[in-house]
DNA sequence: TAGCTGGGAA
DNA sequence: CATCATCCCAGCTA
């Protein structure tokens, strides 16, 4: 497995069972990620070869963002070691070509679910999860469907392996006359970026028909919020938008007014706060899956079908609860738009956004980005710590569940951060963990303020203010820093322990120095693991997002540390 | 009526 | 895999 590297090889190997290599030291290895993140997903990233596997989603996500099957495959060939094994190529084309194959249209007061092939829509019709949504059969390659089995229709084709492609339009809103300003009240000239206006123009072309509908990928910082407001300008409707919390909610309402000519009586906020509704009206989730104690209706959920929306825009999207889900599925002829930065859920019910939102319409990779100056250039660095001689006789001897969090406390972490903030002595820092004890300890080592949860918002945003000014360099932050988007930027950041596996959480943590930097300032990400433990396996499923970006992260022990970086 | 506190959910 | 978040509501005070 040793790379006897000739240059002339090709950084990619494809293997009989789908997996593909990838040799990350080799001089194509990035253009090769730009092309595999279009229709893979990463599994794992250990030290020289990376692993990705293709999956029906994937490929169905690629094939709804543009790409056809012969242009991956062309790209494919191109960048692999070997011949293609024949049967990925078959698996490739065929998955790719499923999508389409089936497709949804409006009748008379019913859909048709139509196939050019009508062996396909036979298989389909007769399979227990779909014959009970069929009507009567039209034609050899047309059957009626209930209009209100739109969304279960959908998830149930989808997860039986043949995606339909909706075609069935959309109601039309309550119309609403908004225009994005060129001039903000500031006096600043405001124009959309390009990458902006085309994610925006992908989600909305085909109008009724195929667009309408679909997930936007970007990256924090990529300024997702302008491209909501792009295609609420791209549709003139009124406009329902779910936040993941009220903070959230209340930036969206403050872009509203400052970037559309929107007026303040055009804009509401539906929170535990404020129940008031306008033509466009901005809500959490969490209001919209509020239950009683003890009863099983949602009395909030009614507002996605109260006002008669033109649009529903899911903001971070990958957090969608359940009940949203449910009721999505019934609103499948409103336009519905999701963003997020990564589609990746915890809990894996990717498969439910790609059916209930929609598929992903455009991405552009964060590398992308970095390399056009919208987003910082960051150096990530991993580096491994020991567990004491006592600390590891306590992991030792711990049960199971208790490792973990030994493991993300050690005592050496301690020590690495002020050995990292007092090399970075000139810039802005955040210490990001999960754990409260450690983070005290570590803010009273270094006598900076901790922002954790239990801190009131208004003690909060005197610091922020201080660290924004300078007056303030080093914040120690707890998980309020997934959340808070009022959280200053940074240049550093440096993650001591943070939550299982979780691969957005990475993500958002990263996004916290993403803003770009002054000419030539790098942006900073230190993630602290111990060496040998659970942590290790946390720490390498985490990162495993961000490698699929196209980030790496350079593996430093801690000893070293303090030897002279070369930058 | 506003502002705070505590419980519960997922 | 547990922890720490968040949000919503009810109930209290003044």
């Amino acid at each position: 497995m040793k790379g006897e590297a000739n240059l002339d090889n090709l950084p990619v190997i494809v293997q009989m069972d789908g997996t593909i290599l990838l040799d990350v030291h080799h001089e194509k290895t990035e253009e090769a990620r730009i092309i595999l993140a279009k229709f893979a997903e990463l599994e794992k990233s250990p030290d020289h070869f990376h692993t990705y596997r293709v999956t029906s989603l994937s490929l169905w996500n690629a094939a709804s963002a543009g790409h056809d099957s012969q242009e991956i495959l062309r790209e494919l060939r191109a960048l692999s070691r070997y011949e293609v094994p024949a049967t990925i190529q078959r698996l490739i084309v065929e998955t790719m070509d499923r999508y389409g194959l089936l497709e949804l249209h409006k009748g008379e007061n019913s859909l048709v679910l139509s196939s050019k092939d009508y062996l396909v829509l036979q298989e389909v019709i007769h399979h227990k999860s779909i014959a009970p949504l069929v009507r009567k059969m039209i034609t050899q390659n047309e059957v009626e469907v209930p209009l209100l089995s739109r969304g279960t229709i959908k998830v149930a084709l989808t997860k039986m392996g043949y995606p339909v492609k909706d075609m069935a339009g959309y109601a039309e809103g309550e119309p609403m006359a908004l225009m994005l300003k060129t001039r903000l009240p500031s006096g600043k000239s405001f124009a959309l970026r390009d990458y902006q206006i085309q994610a925006a123009e992908a989600f909305h072309q085909g109008g009724g028909l195929s667009g309408g509908s679909g997930v936007l990928t970007l990256p924090c910082g990529a300024g997702k919020t302008i491209i909501g407001l792009k295609a609420m300008e791209l549709l003139q409707m009124s406009t329902l938008i779910l936040a993941a919390n009220v903070t959230a909610a209340r930036q969206w309402m403050k872009e509203i007014l400052e970037k559309t000519t929107l007026d303040a009586s055009q804009v509401a906020e539906y929170s535990g706060e404020s129940k008031a509704t306008a033509p466009v009206t901005v809500a959490t989730y969490q209001i919209m899956s509020y239950r009683p104690r003890g009863q099983d209706h949602f009395p909030h959920l009614s507002l996605l079908q109260d006002r008669n929306w033109g649009l529903i825009i899911y903001d971070e999207v990958h957090l969608l609860p359940a009940p949203v889900f449910r009721i999505t599925a019934e609103i499948q002829a409103k336009r519905r738009l999701g963003l997020t930065a990564t589609l990746i859920r915890e809990d894996g019910r990717e498969e439910e956004v790609f059916s209930l939102i929609g598929p992903k319409k455009y991405d552009v990779p964060w590398k992308v980005l970095e390399s056009q100056g919208w987003i910082a250039t960051a150096v990530c660095t991993e580096v491994r710590v020991q567990l004491s001689d006592l600390e590891r006789r306590i992991y030792a001897t711990a049960e199971l569940r208790e490792k973990a969090h030994i493991a993300a406390v050690a005592a050496e972490k301690e020590d690495v951060v002020e050995e990292l903030v007092k090399r970075h002595s000139n810039e802005s820092v955040l210490i990001i963990g999960q754990y409260l004890e450690q983070l005290e300890r570590i803010a009273n080592r270094l006598c900076v303020p901790l922002i954790s949860g239990a801190m009131k918002t208004r003690e909060r945003d005197v610091l922020y203010d201080q660290f924004r000014s300078g007056e303030a360099r080093v914040l120690v932050v707890s998980k309020v820093a997934n959340f808070s988007v009022d959280l200053p930027d940074a240049s550093v950041a440096i993650q001591v322990s943070g939550t299982y596996g979780s691969r957005q959480e990475e993500a958002q943590r990263l996004g916290r120095i993403m803003r770009p930097k002054q000419e030539g300032q790098l942006a900073h990400f230190y993630t602290i693991v111990t060496r040998e433990t659970k942590d290790q396996d946390f720490a390498l499923s985490r990162q495993r997002f961000l490698t699929e970006q196209g980030y790496q992260y350079d593996i430093v022990d801690a000893p070293e540390l303090s030897v002279e970086e070369v930058h």
